[in-house]
DNA sequence: ACAAATCAGTTTGTGCTACAAACTAGTCTG
DNA sequence: CAGACTAGTTTGTAGCACAAACTGATTTGT
């Protein structure tokens, strides 16, 4: 088996970013959770996550609902579709890394 | 098995990147080589090739030889036991991702 | 009652970095 | 010996990650 090095550069650099990759990682593994949750688990900052979290949004890789709990606000976010499909994809590149070199 | 999200922004960023990522792929798998066979295999630029072996040069990641094809110069690299030591432990993070998600 | 602190985020500014275009220094060819 | 080619390096720029500062509402302290 040989390792083609182009596809190693072919990965989703959206999912690629370690910031987002721990983002995507905690919503694969749970239906939907909010900003604080990401927050605490990320350990990122308000501003930090926030921008990945419109970015992920930008690319429909996620979906956020803006509600609120009582009177404070609350940001839902839960992997779409399109989402689930590009990480899944994005696993496979990984494996195929680890398992090809 | 839980998921430390945390682990996951600890990867080695100068790995990470796809360009660089490729090159030690490449590396990784043959003793030595030169510039131009990176060039053509990684479909890089020459500037940008470049400048990611001086990165990996300055981290110690790989070792870059100066030395002639007759009178044509050439570029010799290879992978130190620092780089393949961290490529390993990279290795290791992304199957840590892979087999927690 | 109203000032201060807290909550739940967003916007703005900055420094770094990937990338390609332009350049360099030497070699070969007609 | 002029022009093209080889093997790279340097320079300039656009984009991005990140944190600091801000916003706008709520709750707490006195």
């Amino acid at each position: 088996m040989r390792l083609n090095p182009r596809r190693v550069a072919e990965v989703d650099r959206l999912i690629h970013e370690p910031a987002r990759l721990m983002i995507i990682t905690i919503l694969s593994t749970v239906e939907s959770t909010d900003f604080l949750y990401l927050e605490r688990e990320t350990g990122l900052t308000k501003g930090n996550l926030s921008s990945h979290l419109s970015k992920l949004e930008a690319a429909d890789y996620i979906e956020i609902e803006k509600t609120y709990r009582g009177k404070i606000p609350l940001t839902i976010c839960k992997l779409s579709e399109k989402g689930e499909k590009a990480f899944l994809n994005y696993r496979d590149q990984l494996k195929y890394i680890v398992e090809n070199t």
